[in-house]
DNA sequence: AATATCGACAACCGCGGAAAT
DNA sequence: AATTTCCGCGGTTGTCGATAT
């Protein structure tokens, strides 16, 4: 028994931190750093678990800690971002500096809320009604999500639209589709079809539309909107069709990803370096590009 | 005027996995 | 190699002033 080692203490305090309880931890911080929360407590005569005092430290008195609303880019990055890869609160907070996930977290279940209010749709469970329609483009040419043009009409207060409430349409080819069941596959298909995405958010796979090749005819494609962005993956193994099918199409812009060599591509598009060599990663930044609209026309 | 509800933040909890023992 | 401790994450609850009833 007594395994919570972060409580076992007797005397362990809880709820909000008093003024007194924050200058020591931050006497205690600024001065010797942190590396060891669980030694924290004691070391800085704070009667709390190191648990919290992280938290403490992480979410309110870190030095480098932004305050305040989020500005309108801010809002829309969490929007995209949250579209792309759900609840991954941490995730979506490494792009924003100085905001935390704790707070972006608080402030998309209050936003959400919001959405939600009265979503009394008295007839029916409404129809998926993912219509993509006349999208429109910034001064590049470019599909901008989020003017107001490819905003849904005020009136559709569906739970989707709540959720993502942009139409951003983003397509891709792949083979293989699925086979993240098997633990493999790093590539475009695990992104998107990745079991948490898929679950968590529906919406995502009404605005990202993935195809499966392995089981499609060049000649035969479906139906896209014009002007959709787009990314293609061809590896070295890789079924022509991929591109095949790709370039079949009139997209705004997009973007060759390979095996390893993917890198140098994106390189040469975009004119710069993206992430690490681990391709699920250049993966999600690509697609987390794509959904900001900064994605490159290359054609 | 008293009380219920809302909205924003703040903090807690259990869990999974990493690290340490 | 097995067990314990620790850390970070995401879901959830708590706090409290403002607003509505």
């Amino acid at each position: 028994m007594g395994h919570h080692s972060c409580c076992n203490q007797q005397k362990v305090k809880r709820g909000l931190w008093s003024p007194e309880e924050d200058e020591k931890l931050i006497r205690y911080i600024s001065t010797h750093g942190y590396g060891c929360w669980s030694e924290v407590p004691e070391k800085a005569g704070l009667q709390r678990c190191g648990k919290s005092c992280r938290l403490r430290w992480i979410n309110y008195l870190r030095p480098d800690i932004r305050r305040g609303r989020f500005t309108q880019e801010e809002e829309k990055l969490i929007i995209s971002l949250h579209a792309m890869v759900g609840n991954r609160w941490a995730h979506i907070a490494s792009h924003l500096p100085g905001r935390t996930d704790n707070e972006i977290k608080n402030y998309w279940n209050s936003w959400i809320k919001k959405k939600i209010r009265k979503p009394t749709t008295p007839s029916s469970t409404s129809p998926p009604s993912a219509e993509l329609i006349n999208p429109s483009y910034n001064s590049n040419n470019q599909f901008d999500a989020f003017t107001s043009q490819n905003m849904p009409p005020a009136s559709a207060t569906s739970h989707q639209d709540a959720i993502f409430p942009y139409h951003c349409p983003l397509f891709m080819f792949d083979t293989s589709i699925g086979d993240h069941n098997n633990g493999g596959n790093i590539g475009l298909s695990s992104e998107v079809w990745n079991p948490n995405i898929q679950h968590q958010d529906q919406a995502v796979h009404n605005s990202f539309f993935a195809y499966n090749t392995s089981s499609m005819d060049s000649n035969y494609l479906p139906p896209l909107v014009d002007g959709m962005a787009g990314m293609v993956q061809i590896g070295e193994d890789g079924d022509p069709i991929n591109r095949e099918c790709f370039e079949k199409q009139d997209v705004s812009g997009w973007v060759e990803t390979q095996n390893y060599p993917s890198l140098l591509i994106w390189e040469q598009i975009q004119g710069e370096l993206v992430g690490d060599h681990d391709l699920s990663s250049t993966t999600s930044s690509n697609i987390e590009r794509m959904a900001a609209g900064s994605f490159p026309s290359s054609q």
